[in-house]
DNA sequence: CTGAAAGCGCTAACAC
DNA sequence: GTGTTAGCGCTTTCAG
């Protein structure tokens, strides 16, 4: 293995003139830079992180807790993972992945000097994890947002706004009698609040609006497909529809788009979620982007402003936008 | 912070002491354990894991490189990394989650000291990775069977032995003219080569019982159903379908089954995909799981097997099964 | 069965 | 603008 002694006498330099030109924490001339930074490449040397986190005491490595289980929207969290890794290794920050749901490897990873902050995503409301981090020195952000003592910084999606917006949306369309085909009731039933959020802006603008909405929960992915039939049929006057439900949504939009022709109707659907799913799924009238990447990015700029400034920011919301009409085939 | 030294004072014995009994390496009196052990409890001490990295040589962390880019079966790469994270924690290994496709990272883990080995998924045939592995001092296992010099052991599910299964299984239920609606172009023309082993399979299986075979990849997931109404078409004597397409398989299987009930023939369709996934679709006679979590947690033992006696195995590949025919509705 | 002490490779004072 | 050096917290000889 190559150490920093081996650079510095191969540049004719000191240890401490080989780590400041890595650090830039001092002035170095340019002809010395010059030599140590050949030296390095030379050398092929990259200095031992356990080394560097035992004296800095820091490890450039945020500890991130995805859920792996089934019963999440696996593709979102995929993106959120994928915006996660990406932007930190923007900050220079590794991402170690720690098995989900679990108090203990927060603290292991915490206590352990393994990590410098720490992720969690699909944290619910009476989450014990929140104290288990409350407790911890270290530095934390929730991707998600839990009700109750908000004692840790949040980064989320708008939800609430993502309701409205849909509703705006499907009645600037001339639908005036809306559905909201929810989450699985399995989703519904961790208390995540995403699904609350949604149908609380969902109806709330529902009746701002002047216009008739109602939220249907689907028993399960499969079953969805027969939950909207049924709410169709109970309802033949509703028009729009606006659906969020990974799995069911190409078949959902399909039963709907294929009942609509039946009726002769004029339906429209619009869906929440990410805009490539969006993309491959046939007749949306529009869709609402859910910004996996940018929640998984914004929640590792916040963990790294922390770290760097000692700012402690609260919540972050990010805003819905409608995809545009370019999904509809 | 408490260190060791806090342990070993309040424990009344020494440094190395404390350091022996965590690390079993010697044999300690009763007595003295108890006594280091509680001090570890009451002082809540964690051994800070860059110094243990910097005297030991070794980080207890494995790099794993996962696909986290879409185009991928998100449900499968989600299942392996799963298997990766859990089974690690079993052998004491932590996961160090890389940026997916990217030669640098791996050196980075590597050289920089950060992981004692690395798990690399989704590489092809002719991935410049695999050079990059191999001139690395730390050990490493590919998840997937690149074709080549295979200078790297590797882990994958044997998909050429899943296409004879299926075969074979249509074949008992009496199909004399078999389909296979394969991955899309997309996942074709990248050279992970697990397409072509089961097309290979499945072929193989179609001429060693004399039956009639065909492969059919999809241009797209949404275009699935299209493909497989165009097959029906063309050669309506076909009644076995034999499906892996992690996307498409609900609306294909549908498109399938409502075919067959207005042709009143008797279709059979079999699905290779995981275990709750064919749970979740209807109608397929049976299904072969594609057992990704254990792929995972086969690779992480054989990577640790690696770390901890300097084997050096070649392949392995786990055998396919059938689900059995519960899936039925 | 237990202790003392020499590093592991790096950072960051403290010198000049 | 550069060098010297004292740790960082742990593992592991080497002694007993």
């Amino acid at each position: 293995m190559v150490t920093i002694a081996d650079v510095a006498q191969a540049a004719g330099v000191s240890i401490s003139t080989v780590s400041y030109v890595m650090s830039g924490k001092r002035a170095i001339s340019q002809e010395t830079r010059d030599r140590v930074e050949k030296a390095i490449d030379n050398l092929g040397f990259s200095p031992h992180a356990g080394a560097r986190s035992l004296a800095s005491r820091s490890t450039n490595v945020i500890g991130l807790q995805a859920p792996l289980r089934t019963g999440v929207d696996v593709h979102v969290v995929m993106q959120i993972v994928t915006g996660v890794v990406t932007q930190a290794r923007k900050h220079g920050y590794d991402i170690l992945l720690l098995a989900s749901d679990d108090s203990k490897a927060l603290q292991r990873a915490a206590k352990g000097s393994m990590v410098d902050a720490l992720l969690v995503m699909d944290v619910e409301s009476d989450d014990p994890r929140i104290d288990t981090l409350s407790g911890l020195d270290h530095p934390s952000v929730l991707i998600g947002l839990p009700q109750g003592r908000r004692a840790i910084p949040c980064v989320d999606f708008d939800f609430e706004a993502a309701g409205w917006l849909a509703v705006d949306r499907l009645v600037a369309l001339g639908h005036r009698r809306l559905a909201l085909i929810g989450s699985p009731l399995e989703v519904m039933a961790r208390h995540t609040s995403y699904a609350d959020r949604l149908a609380r802006g969902f109806l709330a603008a529902c009746e701002a609006n002047g216009v008739v909405g109602t939220v249907h929960a689907c028993p399960s992915t499969v079953e969805a497909v027969s939950t909207v039939a049924d709410v169709m049929t109970e309802d033949p006057t509703i028009t729009g529809f606006f659906v969020h439900n990974e799995g069911a949504l190409p078949h959902v939009a399909a039963t709907i788009a294929q009942r609509g022709r039946q009726r002769g109707d004029e339906l429209a659907i619009l869906a929440l979620c990410p805009d490539d799913v969006a993309r491959s799924v046939p007749g949306l009238a529009d869709s609402i982007a859910v910004p996996a990447e940018a929640i998984g990015a914004a929640a590792t700029d916040m963990i790294c402003e922390i770290l760097a400034n000692g700012t402690k920011p609260a919540v972050r919301l990010l805003p819905p936008a409608l995809t545009g009409d370019a999904t509809a085939s």
